[in-house]
DNA sequence: GTTGCCATGTAAGGTGTTACATGATTTA
DNA sequence: TAAATCATGTAACACCTTACATGGCAAC
């Protein structure tokens, strides 16, 4: 698991609440995590049970009172250990490829319709991560290494999309070459 | 979940066990699915209840009986309307990146370290890939369009792949040359 | 004689999602 | 007057992973 990481690395700027936390997740990008407070909440107890963070509690009279979490000392090392871990290739869940694979039974028009709709969707979604890359959100930037760090995460995102935006292109083109040959070989 | 729809997929080829099937998700880069059986045997055990597929026992005198599983009409109804349904874009885990989001309290050396082994991981997962594709392991391949459409599958693995090596690389030649700078701006 | 293949499954636990619940304050 | 924001959390369920269990047969 590597939310708990996640919420260690927003820790390790400042100290914050779960809603806080629960904020910064929703609006980044690409520390993307869902953002649905039952696994936040429930992360909090958890590394607050193994020492990681401390809690403060702020009463407020006419609201829940806030919890303030902040890293301790175990909790940056714990960090600092897992940045170190030996990283993975991405696991990308990719149902469209799944839904692709047995396409056939389509018509060239529904295949056809399906296809433009993916792409559709991807284009939308890299105008996305391009109007977020612009506004740069948050980061401490403190280091110029830092930022340059911060800015190829995100160029990661967004070569990604834009790759697959490519291939998305040149596989709908590419069908409407093989078509007519098809019912060439096939038809009879 | 789409591991169902992948499970009638299969089928829609031709009548499978579930050891078969567990076979095909572990043979298979593309419909990749991590090849467990727990959760096979119970989606199995589900599209039955489902009317999805039927079930024939195959008894055996010296092993345990074979459950042959075969799509009902409702099944690939089913499987129709799913390849049909609004596609969305991929979601990657991408872990790494999220290492990277707090790894400017490594040092150079270490930075470099980790990168370099996230380059060497890639790059053999795409060495992988590759092997893989000259196989050309499964798919019926009964029409053009279809052999068309895996091999734009298999495309599409390979083009991320190759799109996350070139990426890295970049980081880690940005990174040498930012450093010294980084030294002069930052050092005093 | 140990490993691997065939073939079924269970147990236990971790991870992730959606929806529900409260209740005051601010904004449209 | 309806909604969104602040701030906490619970309940129920869906999904996913690892490990365990059985037991004969073939290959090395």
């Amino acid at each position: 698991m590597s939310l708990q990481h996640a919420i260690l690395g927003f820790l390790s700027w400042k100290p914050l609440t779960g809603y806080e936390l629960k904020k910064m997740f929703a609006d980044s990008v690409t520390v993307y995590w869902s953002g649905n407070n039952n696994q936040i909440y429930r992360t909090l107890l958890d590394i607050h049970k193994k020492g990681f963070v401390t809690k403060e509690v702020q009463h407020q009279d006419d609201a829940p009172s806030r919890k303030i979490y902040t890293i301790t000392e175990a909790g940056l090392e714990e960090l600092r250990s897992w940045v170190l871990s030996p990283p993975e290739v991405p696991q990308l869940k990719h149902t469209f490829l799944i839904q692709l694979s047995w396409a056939d039974q389509l018509s060239d028009d529904e295949l056809d319709h399906l296809i433009s709709s993916y792409e559709d969707e991807v284009h939308v979604h890299l105008l996305m991560l391009r109007k977020q890359a612009e506004v740069k959100t948050m980061s401490p930037e403190r280091t110029q290494r830092e930022r340059y760090l911060w800015d190829m995460i995100m160029q990661n995102w967004i070569v990604m999309y834009e790759t697959e935006l490519q291939w998305v292109r040149q596989l709908r083109h590419g069908l409407g070459d093989t078509t007519p040959e098809r019912k060439h070989n096939d038809g009879h």
